[in-house]
DNA sequence: CAGTGGTCTAGACCACAGG
DNA sequence: CTGTGGTCTAGACCACTGG
């Protein structure tokens, strides 16, 4: 009946997931207690408690106190993506980085970049422009404001050895960071820049990294065409 | 000296956290065992292994055994975005979510799309081409295709009522999933449906999702100018 | 109020990999 | 071989929340 024995917690996750999707367990339905499943894997409650965690992170468990644990109507997994440096994302395709900086100077950010990044923003801000490449191919353009308040010390790097990208992950710990993934037609500089037509379809990430509550920098990365984002579920 | 007390392991989560961004433990360095934590917080191993565990899964500390645990040279910070039904996507921002089926058939599928589904399928898909509205507008156009013999009980499905997407998603459990997002310009057909400029930069993503080796469906979504996926870090 | 998950503890053994 | 993280256990108490 009963296959191989239940060793480690990610025995019990196996098992429990099997059951799930052999529908043993029907979507919106209420299972064991942790207790009860403890029982009958012959292990104690806590290696239960941490397979039955790990399910739910995933997002195929809800589970409330009291109300104890069900299977998830809606399976809303949850894809992670890694947000490398473009250095190492074009290193890791086996292709040669190149960047480029085209233009780095101080001055007030564009309603839009002030309000990406909160709108405290009262100093005026470092704005960096840089093309990088791929086996000498343009990859991605990189347009950034950083808050100087917040990183001083990228008065005195060199950006034009180092990416403001990379110096800042090596340099500027930060709490937290929005991201917004979107299509955008190519601009008559972007198409320059990229070496593509007019109004090509780019993709583009908006991010604004903040360290607690004031934001460090907003960058808006466009990749030349045909660039893809990949991950999995 | 020391502030509040430690309680649970998210404050030594959070203890950790503040010596990592005060540089306090340097990129590269090495921090203390478990066992020294554990007894300057004044708490059990366990509670310091789960702080730990959850700072390295967030992608700031590398652990290993016998080596330690060190401080990420590389904060390669992880975004998990969810991956909703359409229509929860479009109610959830508080608009009307319509539908149509426009539509329906089964035959050969194109190369790149036996190619995406592991190549593995012989048989005849069902090609289901859909329409979804927000507020009467044009949201998204679904383009998938489907192996019925993963899931036969689609063949009675009434998807002019119900989408594919939504059907799936609640009759069919899956085990994983490949997801790319692009940006696509309009096709002449996807532009008439979505009602903007041909060759106009549209967000795409195209997914496949698999039961362990075998795929059961995969669709590409075509977003109407505007669309923007957005998470956090 | 009482049932369920959330967490802590003290101790133990194991698996892996550095030296 | 030895140090470190990975995990399991048995028991306990707590926090939340449904009834």
């Amino acid at each position: 009946m009963s296959l191989a024995r239940i060793h480690g917690w990610q025995d019990v996750e196996a098992e429990v997931l099997r059951r799930i999707h052999r529908r043993d367990w029907a979507p919106g339905e209420i299972i064991p207690t942790e207790a009860d499943l403890a029982q009958e894997f012959g292990c104690a409650r806590a290696t239960v408690n941490r397979a039955l965690r790990a399910v739910a992170e995933a997002g195929l468990l809800d589970r409330r106190r009291k109300a104890g644990t069900r299977v998830a109507l809606h399976p809303v997994r949850k894809a992670t993506l890694e947000i490398p440096m473009i250095r190492a994302d074009v290193e890791g395709s086996g292709r040669r980085h190149g960047y480029r900086l085209i233009r780095s100077d101080i001055g007030e950010a564009p309603d839009h970049v002030r309000h990406a990044m909160g709108g405290a923003v009262n100093t005026d801000l470092l704005h960096i422009l840089a093309l990088h490449f791929a086996d000498a191919r343009p990859f991605v353009i990189e347009d950034r404001w950083v808050n100087p308040a917040t990183v001083p010390a990228i008065a005195k790097a060199d950006l034009t050895a180092i990416s403001a990208n990379e110096w800042l992950l090596t340099h500027a710990p930060y709490t937290g960071g929005d991201i917004v993934f979107s299509a955008q037609p190519a601009s008559e500089s972007q198409a320059d820049l990229l070496e593509c037509a007019l109004n090509a379809a780019l993709f583009t990430i908006h991010r604004t990294t903040w360290d607690h509550d004031t934001a460090i920098t907003h960058v808006r990365l466009t990749y030349a065409p045909g660039h893809a984002l990949r991950t999995t579920l």
